[in-house]
DNA sequence: CAGTGTCGATTACGCGTGTAATCGTTAGCT
DNA sequence: AGCTAACGATTACACGCGTAATCGACACTG
């Protein structure tokens, strides 16, 4: 089941910190970056439960999550589906779109440049 | 107003073909690639024309289609929001994952660098 | 001129999503 | 024991999207 934008808000509270986090916890870590009410918050994790995206046990009157879902999985997920729909499947087209338009900043190229270097030493 | 998944089916196809096109043209070409009836693309057509994404001009009994939102726009903007929510902002961790993960093709890497090498030399 | 086919326009409808408010239950306080 | 506060669970609701069917106006055919 797919994780929408507004449910990975909230995974990439629980992908950030891997301990098991309380509601509270969630909702406090969220404050800063999104601005919603408690209750939406909630909302999220149940949906998310629901999907079996995270896990909930119980620590007396309340739920602590943790979660299942993997972040390097949603991340591929996404990248891939973008890809694939806009840039023929592959990563060259992208940079390249990227090179073009918004210019990659020096850190990225020599970013790129040393990936690629170490890829060509493997082979 | 952002184009959404289906939407930009239509698109790519007014992007393919410069040209004006029918509804029924349109209809043909998607005809390979998606298993729509002629009426969901009729109302795809309509969404874009609201959201002058595309324009059409009366041909006698018809109309005829072509884009006004540009390709270009449409993937960076995709691409700056994935790559901001998931990446920094940043292109470089994206290829890093894909390097990692899925294993670039060659073809990829040489693209890539050859990418870096004339970005080297130009500055 | 009446019927029929062809367009675009309008209407439909269930589902996921974003965003919450409200409900019911239980734990703790007085 | 009764009241309140705090949780999670349930319910709400508008909107966009995917996917069409239906409607109404015209044009062509016989």
């Amino acid at each position: 089941m797919r994780i929408s934008e507004a449910e990975s808000r909230v995974m990439e509270i629980l992908w950030r910190k891997p301990s098991l986090q309380s509601a509270e916890d969630i909702v406090a870590a969220l404050a800063g970056e999104q601005d919603w009410q408690e209750a939406t918050v909630k909302t999220l994790l149940n949906r998310l439960l629901k999907k079996k995206a995270i896990a909930a046990e119980r620590d007396g009157r309340r739920y602590l999550y943790r979660a299942i879902a993997k972040r390097g999985d949603y991340v591929h997920a996404e990248s891939k589906s973008l890809l694939d729909r806009l840039y023929g499947g592959r990563v060259a087209p992208l940079v390249a779109h990227f090179s073009e338009r918004s210019k990659l900043s020096k850190k990225d190229i020599a970013e790129i440049r040393a990936l690629i270097e170490e890829l060509d030493n493997e082979s």
